[in-house]
DNA sequence: ATGACGCCTAGAAGGCGA
């Protein structure tokens, strides 16, 4: 099985990018973010066409996520519960899992599509809303890691690991996506037991999955990974592959994001 | 570097992203 994340800055935009990178990724579930329209503008229809179910929680102008499925989502919820929050970040929902139990029961994985706030710059009023809100995030997935075991988080985080992430460390350095603060949350969502798909097989170096539009940044391969997969402990061990696509970062009129995959036993 | 690009709401130019 196949799982991936997107941020397609404006699906109003990107959407025939997307119905192509599909038919030649025909993966299970898809998770979309940065849609950028409202629920009454999301293209059902051209999905549907395609071959994909599809659940989004919009929002005009930013944000806004999706999940686009082969199977049809279950058990579908907005945002974080507990984490009161005004713009469309977090879309959740449980899809059958091929991997069947060792008692032939049947599985579910849950996917938690995600798209992280920015934090524009340290000290700023988003970079604290930033920090509250992956606070709210980690508070919730410790009790939903206990109903759900076998989970993904995917999305666009908006944070880097470490140094090897930036295309220019230095420069970066206490920056926005590298600041301490930010790295002290992702790790601390990696204490809840979930692992970097990415970081479980030997990368190329110099992988992102982000590239500034101006001055040439995905030519020059000025980039930086921010798009990520988490696997849960009990998926961790179907992991086969983890690959970052930058095919679709060539077309005209690109997204400033590739699509990150993870394939699964 | 008050920049570079792209998308959005506008109905011009500014906010925002990263």
């Amino acid at each position: 099985m196949k799982f991936a994340t997107w941020n397609v800055n404006s699906l109003t935009v990107r959407l025939p990018q997307v119905l192509d990178w599909l038919a030649a990724n025909p993966v299970d579930v898809l998770a979309l973010q940065e849609l950028k329209l409202t629920d009454d503008k999301f293209p059902h229809a051209a999905f549907q066409a395609a071959g994909y179910e599809s659940v989004c929680f919009g929002q005009k102008t930013y944000n806004g996520v999706a999940l686009i499925s082969r199977a049809p989502a279950q058990d579908i919820v907005r945002n974080i519960p507990g984490f009161s929050d005004d713009m469309a970040r977090v879309i959740s929902a449980s899809f059958p899992l091929a991997t069947s139990a060792a008692d032939g029961a049947p599985s579910s994985v849950r996917i938690v599509g995600a798209y992280f706030p920015n934090g524009q710059e340290p000290g700023s009023d988003k970079f604290e809303y930033k920090l509250a809100w992956l606070q709210g995030l980690r508070a919730w997935l410790r009790t939903e890691l206990v109903t759900h075991p076998k989970l993904i988080l995917m999305g666009d985080y908006n944070i880097t690991f470490d140094d090897a992430d930036v295309w220019d460390p230095e420069g970066m350095r206490d920056q926005i996506h590298c600041t301490d603060e930010e790295r002290y949350e992702l790790g601390a969502l990696i204490a809840l037991g979930l692992a970097d798909a990415h970081r479980l097989f030997p990368q190329a170096p110099k992988s992102y999955s982000w590239w500034d539009y101006r001055d040439f940044g995905f030519k020059r391969n000025r980039g930086m990974r921010i798009d990520h997969i988490l696997l849960s402990q009990a998926l961790k061990p179907l992991a086969k592959a983890c690959w970052i696509d930058k095919t679709p970062r060539k077309n005209e009129r690109p997204s400033d994001h590739a699509p990150v995959i993870v394939e699964l036993a």
